[in-house]
This record gives structure tokens, C-alpha cells and sequence, in this order.
DNA sequence: TAAATATATGAATAGTTGTTCATATGTTTA
DNA sequence: TAAACATATGAACAACTATTCATATATTTA
């Protein structure tokens, strides 16, 4: 049992659960680490943002197309793609005047798998 | 090759790479999905929730417990576990006067476990 | 039942973010 | 080189969000 009547290690000691809070605190990573986690996962945050993705996993496209294709304006697609690169979820090249984006690694599609799994789910 | 000089089919040509377009549409999930997986997303994308549900990786803890060893107020613990709840990625029961928080199902750690990968890989 | 303890929640605020608009940068073509 | 096209970006604004503070709800104990 995880409370005991006579000795509640964890609001009413003075010593809040001493192992236990060194146990959390031994499993957490480095504050730097979380930062970056939580950053990456905020990029995946946004459903513009996720159907950038989903357009490119099959190819890569332009800009232009990708505009087209979800109904945004170029401006706003640019700015995401910004995102999106930072994070290092697409890679880029130019051909001519447009840039083709693709999508960086396998990981992209990994990670959106695991959400629909989850979201599937009940 | 993507594109061919005297017949871009990307942006100056009236019909905007149909095909293409189609196929985009075809593999992109309903607009419901999509916006329930960016909810998802969002969730992981806050360092504070992230390290709720690091801690919550061995065991089970009281709220007061995790407040402690996160270094937050109980306030603030309870409104982020609030959203954990709604995306259903803790469970809860009430043991006595406390609440025992858990990760809801192993997705919770397979979804971080792939983002620490992500950021690690360079 | 009253007091104490643990958790939840509404309101307010400061900080963050996505889109739009205007414009700059970069590439090709005439 | 000038014009046209494709993309990138800075500023501004509206919408959203995490925390704090005060307080409500729920459970146990005296």
C-alpha cells in the first residue's frame, strides 16, 4: 500500500517521501534535455504543421504545392517550414526557383504512427 | 526529375500539379484526426508535463508528491495533470485523502522514448 | 460535527504562437 | 540587366496557454 495511516511519507512528514523523490529525480533527464523534448513535440503540436508531414510522406514538394495542396498562403506555409527545418523534421534542396521539401527521417513517420495509434484507441 | 523547364507544373500552370494534389488529399487523414493528434502533440509539448510523466515512469505518486519533487506548486501540478487526464495519458485513483497518479499505457513511453531519439541523433 | 489535510478549479495575467500583410532575397528567363 | 517567379522573413495582431492566487470540494481524524 502506498500510504500508511500512522506514517504518511507524503504530505503530512516533513521529509516528503525522501527515496521516492530521490527515485524521480534520478530518472529525469537533464533540464536542457526536457527543454529540447518538449520543444520537438510542440513542432508536432499543430495540425498545420502535421499536415505539412503527412503531405510529404510520400514525396517531396514545393512550396508552392504544398500551399495548393492544404490551402494556405505561401507566407504561412514558409513560416511552418521554418519550424519544421529548425526541428529537423524536413530536409531541403533547391531546383531552380523552387525548394523542395522532404521529410528528414524515418522518425517523422514513427512518431505521427504512435499518436494515431493512440488517439485510435478508444 | 520534380520539375521540367517548359512544363512546370508547380506554380505557373493554371492547374496547380493536380495529380499530385490528389495524392496529397488521399493519404492526409480527416480534419477531426488531424486535429486530435496535434491536441496530443501539444500535450507532450510542455517541460512541465513532460516531467510529470517522467516521474510517473517507475510508480504511481500522490500529487503532493510530485509538486515536491518537481520543485512546482500543487496548483500548478493539478492543472497539468488535469490535461494528462483529458488526452488519457494518466489514470488516477483516490487512495484516502490523496490521489495516485500513473501512466495510462506504454504508448506514454513509447511516444517519449522516439522523441528522445529524435533529439539525440545529432 | 468541526478541523485538518489533499486535491481540484475559476479568474486573472504574462508570455507564447500562428496567420496575415508587406517586402526582401534568390533564381530564371527574355 | 530587367522582369517574372518562388521563397523567406520581419512586424503586428489575435488567439491560446501556463502559472499564480484564492477558494471550493472531498476525505479523514479528533
Amino acid at each position: 500500500m502506498y500510504h500508511h495511516e500512522t506514517d504518511c511519507e507524503c504530505c503530512e512528514s516533513i521529509q516528503v517521501h525522501e527515496d521516492l523523490l530521490q527515485k524521480v529525480l534520478a530518472g529525469m533527464p537533464a533540464e536542457e534535455e526536457l527543454y529540447d523534448l518538449a520543444e520537438l513535440f510542440k513542432v508536432f503540436g499543430d495540425s498545420t504543421r502535421i499536415r505539412i508531414l503527412y503531405a510529404l510522406f510520400e514525396e517531396e514538394i514545393c512550396v508552392c504545392d504544398l500551399a495548393a495542396a492544404l490551402s494556405m498562403t505561401q507566407s504561412a506555409v514558409s513560416h511552418q517550414l521554418r519550424i519544421l527545418k529548425q526541428a529537423k523534421l524536413v530536409r531541403f534542396r533547391r531546383e531552380g526557383k523552387s525548394v523542395l521539401y522532404s521529410l528528414a527521417d524515418a522518425h517523422v513517420k514513427t512518431m505521427i504512427a504512435q499518436g494515431v495509434e493512440h488517439i485510435r484507441e478508444d
